[in-house]
DNA sequence: TTGTAAGCGTTATCAA
DNA sequence: TTGATAACGCTTACAA
């Protein structure tokens, strides 16, 4: 048992036991075995082995101006779709030899501004950004301090920024393309308030574009609702089953929040799906293969995602010099259950 | 327009601007105003808004031996118990002007190992576990080096920590009971193998002997199945439900993982809950009250726990001497539609 | 009230 | 092949 009197062991201390100076230590640490005798390298790997020595990423960090950490601010940390991407974030990450500090907005611009704050504090050496749309100015911020930047997913106007994502626009007329040939007379679009982000705004703009280019009647039916007030979504869910009585109808939901409400809502009217209304939403959290025996999705390539997003950054961050890429992966069509065919 | 030539603004580059020492403005900076004239705090004030300057954390750190960092190692970060736990943590976390390190072990302790590396390396202030239980050396390893620890909801043998989390023995005694006087004849417990995680262990051995106190025969219906591998669940549940044919059963899963999985398969085989099976989990996934018209859980006090966690893991790092504690939280059953009353 | 200088744990430069 | 020494951005004695 060793006895151990300062609880952080440093190169110095490394050194001493070794009997060689902190540079040589330095050196074995950077891997220059070629500036080392065999013999000084066998010490210092014994020292280091036996004082269970790791040098502190904070000092070597103010000495190279790298702190080896990237942040990355996510919008909804409850969302399945965010858990997937930070784990493809995240393996790639770690791989590197980088660690993520992970933060969550919760879809509230102050709370993502103070993570900005916080993150250019600890000289992030990149930021991977799930935006809110609120705090432009702090983008602008980070990129004169020439800190390579990634937006997944939600896009900013004015600002040259990588970005990573879905190509929205397929995904949604695929999806409404879809919709049209199985007969729906009316088809509803369910998203969250588009106006600061452009995937919902994307989706909302496809869908009603696919529907205008169809000649279907349904480009109007577009509702916004607030997740966070289910009697919002059920007044708007009502006014589109008052809407389309008797019609073959089905709803599109932009993601899977907003699914999750409306199904908890049709399920105290007591109507069921597909008989009564047909589903087929965003993203395709896990759950979705359960309820009414399989729903029908649009699914992203969420892993896929994280892991371009940080590989693109870690390009930026070693270097790579290159005009802002715009990065968007094909979704995939579940077909299941909740959207038959409609005799018609 | 400012024109900025380096990227990083440091201390010095403010205490010229504004015609200063660096000592006036670290006084500043820490708040010691009492130590600084009217006109030299207007001067340093007006320079660091001018300059966007930020003090670096990490320089900070060097310093004062602290990275304001608080370390997280999550066992399964798709696990809507993990993300309702960062939630707590997290808001605390970020009230103190810590950050928080979010690393995923996917449940695999050479991961887990791997993230101790880091965070040792990145000499965070204080480290929240949930850990796989394959890496007590390293927890050992961090004890010794003065870095507070608190594990969350899984124990270790053998080592004097801080644990927050579920009182396992309630929660699982106050369901077996329910399920006892809802008439059922059979219960079967499903849970992931127990050997090393003391949750699952101590959820174990409360069903079979809140069992065994109430003279039922199901004490010996427990199954560990590996849910990376749906053909050994479904061996395992196809295994109870021969043997409990005909009899009013139920099963009573220790996660929700686990509950998903076996309800995929029970769709599968075309069985219908309640009717032919009743469920119960553990566990309050969004999901579980659209499915079936909602299935009954026993939900755990998550974001408290995450909350309690970070609390406790701060009051250590400011020096809050004393045994290490155990603090247990009550379990809430939620009874829904999946376990009705059965008549004899 | 202000500033000079040393030091935190590293790495890089230079000289031996 | 080695080792002093300075420097990274900050805080803190200590001095003025």
């Amino acid at each position: 048992m060793v006895k151990r009197e300062n609880s952080k062991v440093t190169i110095y201390d490394v050194a001493r036991e070794a009997g060689v100076s902190k540079t040589s230590v330095s050196r074995y640490l950077g891997g220059r075995y070629d500036e080392l005798s065999d013999k000084t390298r066998k010490k210092i790997e014994l020292a280091i082995n036996k004082m269970e020595y790791r040098p502190s990423t904070m000092a070597r960090g103010l000495k190279s101006n790298k702190s080896y950490l990237i942040g990355i601010i996510v919008a909804d940390i409850n969302n399945p779709y965010t858990t997937a991407i930070l784990r493809g974030a995240e393996d790639i990450c770690s791989q590197n030899g980088y660690n993520l500090m992970i933060c969550n907005s919760d879809n509230n611009p102050v709370k993502e501004r103070g993570y900005f704050e916080m993150l250019l504090s600890h000289r992030i050496d990149g930021l991977i950004i799930h935006t809110t749309g609120g705090n432009h100015d702090m983008l602008k911020q980070m990129q004169d301090q020439k800190t390579p930047i990634i937006l997944l997913d939600r896009k900013v106007p004015d600002l040259e920024i990588d970005t990573v994502g879905l190509d929205n626009f397929q995904a949604t007329s695929q999806a409404v393309n879809y919709l049209v040939n199985q007969n729906y007379e009316r088809i509803a679009f369910f998203s969250e308030p588009a106006s600061k982000v452009s995937t919902r705004y994307e989706r909302r703009l496809s869908f009603q574009q696919t529907l205008l280019g169809q000649g279907h009647p349904s480009s109007k039916d577009v509702y916004e609702v607030n997740v966070d007030d289910l009697n919002d979504v059920d007044s708007k869910l009502q006014h589109f089953l008052d809407d389309s009585e008797g019609k073959a109808r089905v709803i599109l939901t932009a993601n899977s929040v907003v699914l999750l409400k409306l199904i908890l809502l049709l399920q105290e009217k007591k109507l069921s799906v597909p008989k009564d209304l047909a589903m087929i939403g965003f993203d395709n959290p896990e759950w979705s293969t359960i309820v009414y025996s399989g729903i029908t999705t649009i699914e992203q390539p969420t892993y896929q995602i994280g892991v371009a997003a940080m590989e693109m950054i870690l390009r930026r961050i070693d270097g790579h010099e290159s005009p802002a890429q715009t990065m968007a992966y094909q979704a995939k069509l579940n077909i299941r259950q909740t959207t038959p065919y409609i005799q018609k």
